[in-house]
DNA sequence: TTTCTCTGTCATGAA
DNA sequence: GCTTCATGACAGAGA
């Protein structure tokens, strides 16, 4: 059946792919979501992940219990968006899919295309998908061999979506996703490790002809040369060399660039390190910069012979790498995923700085209003940013932050076992600058608070949940360095303990983590530490002997919290208690959402009166300045006037009376000497038209 | 000892 | 009617 649905799949998109490229458009979607649930079904599966759900509200529809973050259901719901999401791109003209797409394919020197990482589903994605925007390089592409080819491209791993100039919010969609595949849920690297995967895939692996084991020998190679020069992020799997960072620009070129066998064979050495494909394919779903980056991960890739002999990839590159560059300039969006030390490197690269072209035309006087003006907005308040804060704050009430999000979402067992499972392997395999708060950071679906680094050791190891809201929220796209969380002030001194019941013999063995991360030894110290930090309620239901942890008590949602109960023959007394660990302990953390809430508001309202204090001064400096230059006018107007007045003269050569004849300026511009009592008059007769308008006004 | 702050808990109302 | 959440009020612990 899933050979079945792969088949479909793969046949109906690719003739779709074809219909479009010959310039039928055909919706898909309208296919796959509506008209025809059989097929619907057939092709994605009956799990309601394939809806068109964003993915927020597919873990909340799911409410984070029917589908797993790391269930192989979300690898083919995401592999579905992106293939709908390049059909649907397909009138579009989109050249930097192009690199996209090259990272993944490549060829080895027997003139087969192969795919580097076992994957599902993908065939037509990479095959048809660079037919259809290499555009003229199509030629080039289809005159290699196709036999082998879509079914070797469908075992690539994960390819990112087609990235243009311009980016659609279906672009931005898939990019999302992909970013939160990769690191809001949590899923640690192992997930995307390539040697991981390869255990899991060995199995498909022995079925395959013996490329698989020359495949595996390159892996192997791959990793180690690797694993020698770059740092590898335990959660995300980024790759970064372990010396100081700097980029070669003309890296991204240079791979592609290079003679067909040594280039593929080369950089096929990369492709053991799937995890470094898929979050370069994938930053470079949305940065420009990843073109560069890459370079960094390979620098046998760099030395690479510039060679246009080749034919399958080269032309595939530059066009990309140049309008992703233009859009996504190290200084744009690249600020918002990377860490200051590679934006710097960058921004080094990108040659010296230009002169300020405006630095001649600001007086100090611009340049004092202009500082303050610079002052106001950034410390302080701009309206719609404030109430965009306050709704920032107000939907942020830790528990309630996003519905997909809220505690419900994710049950206690689930969210503390993921949570901690990730966190475990990802900080086996992460430098030691990846503490526990990052880890912790992984997964905003569980709940409850942990700001130090302790507490949430202790809460991995226990399986109880830490929540950081603010840090999920807010760090998301830009968090690269945990100590950078240290930006949140009022977290400082959230270290509430919650790490409800979780006395050895109270636990649930399905809640523990994998045994093999932790050590005995600092199990058994974690557990005298809890039994001193052990509240009122643990303590109570320990001597009731609750079977099961305060966490869940708490967070599971009332239908598996039910559930749980009705599992256990529990007395009346046992009850009774466990309802009312429930309340106190949901109550709790409400009222410290409260008070956050509440500090919030008191910070914001503060920032806001200093904010409008600042404004008051400068708008009163400003009609000072204004008043003064409109005196200064006044009076020089008034010397003009006598100036000009002494110097008339009468047909008798005498000077003119100032009682009894005035100067009046025209509408024209021209000055007519006119008698004083009409100039009066009109004087009069304007203040009295003048008058109305200030009324209305 | 007093005062202040933080935190947990209860009661209550709204959704 | 039940559950959850928000919030005011109160009390206890600790600095």
């Amino acid at each position: 059946m899933l050979s079945l649905k792969k088949y479909l799949t793969e046949g109906l998109l690719q003739f779709t792919i074809l219909l479009s490229l010959i310039g039928v458009r055909v919706d898909v979607d309208t296919y796959l979501t509506s008209q025809l649930p059989p097929l619907r079904e057939i092709i994605l599966g009956p799990s309601s992940a394939y809806t068109q759900t964003q993915f927020h509200n597919l873990r909340n529809t799911l409410d984070g219990y029917g589908i797993h973050p790391k269930s192989i259901d979300l690898d083919n719901y995401f592999t579905a968006r992106r293939l709908l999401s390049q059909v649907r791109a397909l009138d579009r003209f989109q050249v930097p899919t192009t690199e996209v797409n090259a990272w993944l394919v490549h060829r080895d020197p027997e003139g087969s295309v192969s795919g580097s990482q076992p994957s599902s589903g993908l065939a037509l994605e990479s095959s048809s998908g660079l037919q259809d925007v290499t555009g003229p390089d199509n030629g080039v592409r289809e005159s290699e061999p196709e036999q082998g080819l879509s079914e070797d491209l469908e075992d690539l791993g994960a390819v990112a979506p087609p990235v243009s100039g311009d980016l659609t919010k279906e672009d931005i969609d898939l990019i999302d996703i992909l970013w939160r595949q990769d690191i809001d849920l949590g899923a640690g690297r192992e997930v995307f490790d390539y040697s991981h995967r390869q255990k899991e895939q060995d199995v498909d692996k022995e079925s395959r002809d013996g490329r698989g084991e020359q495949e595996d020998t390159w892996a192997g190679e791959g990793s180690d040369a690797l694993a020698r020069d770059l740092l590898v992020d335990g959660e995300t799997g980024e790759c970064f060399p372990a010396q100081a960072m700097e980029v070669n620009t003309s890296g991204g070129e240079t791979l592609y660039s290079g003679p067909p066998g040594d280039a593929l064979s080369t950089s096929y050495s990369l492709a053991p390190s799937t995890a470094i494909n898929q979050n370069v394919s994938l930053h470079q779903a949305s940065l420009g910069s990843c073109s560069q980056d890459f370079s960094l991960f390979s620098p046998e890739v760099e030395s690479l012979p510039p060679a246009a002999s080749s034919p399958v990839l080269l032309p595939l590159v530059p066009s990309n790498s140049t309008s992703l560059n233009a859009t996504f300039s190290p200084g744009g969006l690249a600020g918002l995923f990377f860490p200051p030390q590679l934006n710097g490197t960058a921004n080094d690269t990108a040659g010296p700085e230009l002169p300020d072209p405006l630095g001649g035309l600001l007086d100090e006087a611009m340049l004092d209003e202009i500082s303050l003006m610079d002052l106001a907005i950034e410390e302080g308040f701009n309206p719609a940013q404030a109430s965009r804060l306050e709704e920032e704050f107000d939907s942020d009430s830790g528990l309630s932050l996003d519905s997909s999000h809220s505690p419900s979402s994710l049950s206690g067992s689930e969210g503390s076992s993921s949570s901690a499972s990730s966190a475990s392997s990802a900080s086996s395999s992460a430098s030691s600058a990846s503490s526990s708060t990052s880890s912790s950071f992984s997964e905003e679906g569980a709940v409850g608070y942990s700001s130090d680094s302790e507490t949430l050791d202790l809460e991995e190891a226990e399986g109880a949940v830490g929540y950081q809201p603010e840090y999920s929220k807010f760090c998301r796209m830009s968090y690269q360095d945990p100590s950078q969380l240290s930006c949140l002030p009022y977290l400082e001194h959230v270290g509430h303990n919650h790490t409800y019941n979780l006395a050895p013999s109270a636990l649930d063995a399905a809640d523990l983590p994998p045994a093999g991360g932790l050590k005995r030894g600092g199990k058994e110290k974690q557990a005298d530490f809890l039994e001193k930090q052990m509240s009122r309620d643990e303590h109570r239901a320990r001597a009731m002997k609750i079977p099961f942890t305060n966490d869940k008590i708490i967070n599971l949602p009332v239908e598996e919290f039910n559930e749980l109960l009705s599992k256990y023959q529990l007395s009346e007394a046992q009850l009774g208690l466990i309802r009312d660990i429930r309340r106190r302990g949901k109550n709790k953390m409400a009222a410290q959402n409260c008070r956050r809430r509440k500090l919030d508001t008191i910070l914001n309202l503060e920032r806001a009166v200093e904010d409008l204090r600042r404004d008051k001064a400068r708008l009163l400096r400003e009609k000072a300045d204004s008043l003064r230059s409109l005196r200064q006018m006044k009076q020089k107007v008034q010397s003009l006037y006598q100036e000009v007045f002494g110097r008339l003269r009468d047909e008798n050569g005498r000077p003119y009376s100032p009682s009894q004849y005035a100067l009046q300026y025209a509408g024209d511009g021209s000055v007519l000497l006119i008698p004083r009592a009409m100039a009066e008059q009109q004087a009069h007769a304007r203040r009295q038209e003048r008058k109305p308008k200030e009324r209305r006004k």
